[in-house]
DNA sequence: CGGGACATTGAACCTAGTCAACGTCGGTGG
DNA sequence: CCACCGACGTTGACTAGGTTCAATGTCCCG
């Protein structure tokens, strides 16, 4: 029997809602603001979540909040209930790790669908999830703190996040870093006209936020979701007790932040004096390099590649046209096939 | 009694050289050739080597190339002889860490005087040097593995090394990282077209060349002293085996290593999206944030700025001549002083 | 005092950003 | 099912910022 909590502060649609679950065997937490919402969930710590979005004493992105920082909520299914059509504001919710949206007026159909849908796709996640741990596995080879580490891994439900979803925004105060199972991360800097610089794209198998271990209080850059990504979270407190102790989890992360620091040279080097062109040509490569494994295609706007390179999108456009009229790559309007790589990477500044 | 090597293959030359400095009580090494010079070397320990430039089986940069790689042979004093008055010939050998140079022909005056010179002036480095430990007190500060750290820096020698002298290449193969006493090095990669860009410059009490700990076999970018210096040297094996065994040392490393991704980060967004202008006003903020600290003044060259900021030393010049008529700063020919640091942060882009 | 390194200034040129118009695709709603 | 909208892509024209080349000036060192 699942576990079920609604968080309304409206009393007929809080009832009427408590009813239709019970009616269909759930078992059934009502709370009547944000607040006890909160309490609630960590006390029972229910199979699903439906919240209303506006209510007085904590609102609905302020509970989603709260429980994303909670473990043991973080990975409960969560659908907002709102009467609010505006597009930003679904964006909003879904950012913040929403799992669903249900508009007001729904009937008891669509609300049993919902709560269904999502409750099956958790468990779908949770069979995956035993896979991809496993996919862990040469991460955590040998010697003493790097089980430890992989003990982590597996104790933690895994997220899921969506695409376009939020991980963090620069300036949030640090909560941990992520493992990526499956699916790729970018992390931006915004430039103060509000120009995006993305800084780096993480793949699965690479951890996400390593530059604020030990130093930071808060995030120095943003980080998204490019596509559907399952990843694992470690609270940095956890992590930074487990580096103390563990001098092969600390190796681990040298190497890691050593290679960062590496590529972020090569590319200072190239932003300050390749032309645009090379610049583009260079991201092109590199995206290929470390993301199309087999024969992928480069699935990037060009918007995306012009926040990689530092340029317009006009320009990449631009370059992209040149680039395909020498031959060096095919391009549709989304996707990109690199025929010359040799040549790409030696053109004349 | 001091202990005195001469590496020289011309018989007569070297034959000479020995009479006079047992004359002047000295205890004297003689090889013949390179090879043996080095294994003298390491056997014996002299105080002083003196050293020909050109020779059949090693020459005189390959010795001081093999000597250096060897802790207890590359604090000896090391002086070049040779015919070869190139300037860039010296320049050579200056920026591979020799002492000094003798120029053929050379009376017995100038070798006595020259080699006390020397051996004086190491004398005194070794008297600064029981102060600058007292410097590295703070950074060894508590628990476990630091002092093992702080027994690596003493149990060193100091190495010293002058204006534009080279550290290491991009490309060199890894021997350590160096931690810096006194002075200032700068860490540039070099462009295809020669362009340089300074990807940091590093004071007393911090690390050069963290990004190669547990990553790199080669060096991936160049290092240079920009001013004399008094640098620790540790060998990366011997670290790396340090962080191995003390987590407080590796979290040491994590710190350093995920401000500089930080820092990186903060500058790669600067290279791409901002005016030169903004770019040169931000360098020179650093600079003085970093380097200048009580009231010093700005003395970087108009060519060093444009390798910082990623610009052309003419644009330099004139942004300069710009902010002075704006009354920003105030620049003489080799110094520069904000005078509104406040406005200089704050440029439009 | 002369040479060389560094700094300044001018002028020409060119790269890439911006603004704008238009094309194309996919999704949504009438 | 079609029409429309919005997001994304392409192309053109214009512009400005910055690099480059070159000439000249200034300081420091031997």
């Amino acid at each position: 029997m699942y576990k079920a909590l609604i968080i309304e502060d409206n009393f007929e649609m809080r009832d009427n809602i408590s009813e239709i679950l019970k009616l269909a065997d759930y078992e059934v937490y009502a709370a009547e603001n944000g607040r006890k919402g909160v309490e609630m969930a960590l006390e029972h710590k229910p199979d699903i979540i439906i919240c209303d979005i506006m209510m007085d004493e904590l609102d609905g992105y302020g509970v989603l909040f709260l429980l994303n920082k909670h473990l043991e909520t973080s990975t409960i299914p969560f659908i907002f209930i709102s009467a609010k059509t505006q597009k930003q504001d679904i964006r909003k919710g879904m950012e913040m790790g929403a799992d669903d949206y249900l508009l007001k007026p729904f009937n008891d159909i669509e609300l049993l669908n919902t709560i269904e849908t999502r409750l099956k796709k958790r468990t779908q996640q949770n069979n995956f999830y035993g896979n991809s741990i496993q996919k862990i596995e040469p991460l955590a080879n040998s010697s003493r703190g790097l089980p430890e580490l992989k003990k982590m891994i597996e104790d933690r439900k895994l997220r899921i996040f969506r695409k376009r979803q939020i991980l963090y925004y620069e300036g949030d105060k640090v909560t941990g870093i992520y493992l990526i199972l499956k699916g790729k991360i970018k992390t931006t800097k915004i430039a103060d006209d509000g120009r995006e610089l993305t800084t780096a794209i993480y793949n699965a198998d690479q951890f996400v936020g390593t530059n604020v271990i030990f130093s930071n209080d808060t995030y120095i850059d943003n980080a998204v979701a490019i596509e559907e990504c399952s990843l694992c979270f470690f609270p940095i407190k956890e992590l930074e007790k487990l580096i103390s102790q563990y001098p092969d989890v600390a190796g681990k992360f040298i190497k890691i932040l050593s290679n960062e620091v590496c590529d972020k040279e090569e590319q200072l080097l190239q932003m300050a004096y390749y032309s645009v062109r090379k610049r583009i040509a260079e991201s092109l490569l590199s995206y290929h390099k470390h993301h199309c494994n087999n024969g992928e295609r480069i699935n990037l706007t060009r918007y995306e590649i012009a926040n990689l390179s530092g340029t317009a999108p006009e320009t990449v456009s631009r370059t992209l046209s040149d680039f395909e009229n020498e031959g060096l790559i095919d391009k549709s309007r989304n996707e990109l096939i690199l025929l010359n790589t040799q040549k790409l990477s030696k053109l004349r500044n």
